[in-house]
DNA sequence: CCAAAAGTTTAGCCATTGCTAAACTTAACT
DNA sequence: AGTTAAGTTTAGCAATGGCTAAACTTTTGG
């Protein structure tokens, strides 16, 4: 051991929480677009989670086999998705996290179109510290 | 179709996005890190890679040949691991991304640790254009 | 009411990125 | 120099999240 077995710790640390935050991130997109399609058009179908992801079909059925599971959907086969309880707090908290990112980079100059593209890759990697930070930021410029 | 086909369009390209992402940012990572490492000890050996990214020993050797491959790393036998010219492009520029979003952060007010491990996250899904008024952010506020 | 279209599911495949255990090579220490 | 320790690679397995093609169900339109 040549060097700091501390730093190297600490660093393995945020590669570790990236990789768990990419497993999760899956989950929350899922059920955020599931929470909007319910919002917007009065129910979720399969194959327009599928469109708006910009996946294959199979591949939503696969993912809401496990949101069943983890019991944040429910369907019935070939009917619409519905939320849990717990789908719906999840969605929300998701909701709000996105909602911050993106107004967050509104506020910092970007382009719309840029804030939504990139928000959607940041929101599940902001800690909630991180998280405040940014909603201060835009509450203080806004004002 | 009930709506907005566009709409769907532009949303799954910021999720067919964030995908890509993350296939690139293992590579960025690995060869980061080296680098690091042969600046900070003088080589770079493959059980140091894997301590510090929180892997095991044969993770890292696979990963080692997709970038040997790649033409970013060269590496004999049980010998250390040198960067190509390429190699060495690639991590320049991952740590000039890297620290214009840690520096950002730590000026938008979190804490040192908070910044390091959230810029580990943040740092692959940032567009050239958020970058830029990051960067501007930064330098206004140190001014 | 029944045939065609639209939507959904199943089956089976592939690539990626992890892991452990065992084999092998190099380095280090009497 | 020879043995042991440390470092590295190979082999083989598992989970995840994609895909296509084919089968099945529901909806829709004569």
């Amino acid at each position: 051991m040549t060097t700091a077995p501390r730093k190297a710790k600490l660093q393995s640390a945020a590669f570790t929480r990236t990789r768990a935050d990419h497993s999760s991130e899956l989950v929350e997109d899922y059920v955020e677009l599931i929470a909007d399609l319910i919002d917007e058009k009065g129910e979720a179908r399969g194959t327009e989670v599928a469109i708006r992801l910009g996946v294959a079909n199979a591949t939503v059925v696969k993912m809401l086999k496990k949101l069943m599971e983890r019991g944040l959907v429910t369907q019935e086969p070939y009917r619409e998705i519905m939320l849990t309880g717990d789908g719906w707090s999840l969605a929300q908290n998701g909701r709000r996290r996105h909602d911050i990112v993106e107004n967050f980079l509104l506020t910092l100059g970007v382009t719309a179109e840029t804030a939504r593209i990139d928000s959607e890759g940041i929101e599940h990697h902001v800690s909630d510290e991180t998280l405040k930070a940014m909603a201060r930021f835009t509450s203080r410029k806004m004002a």
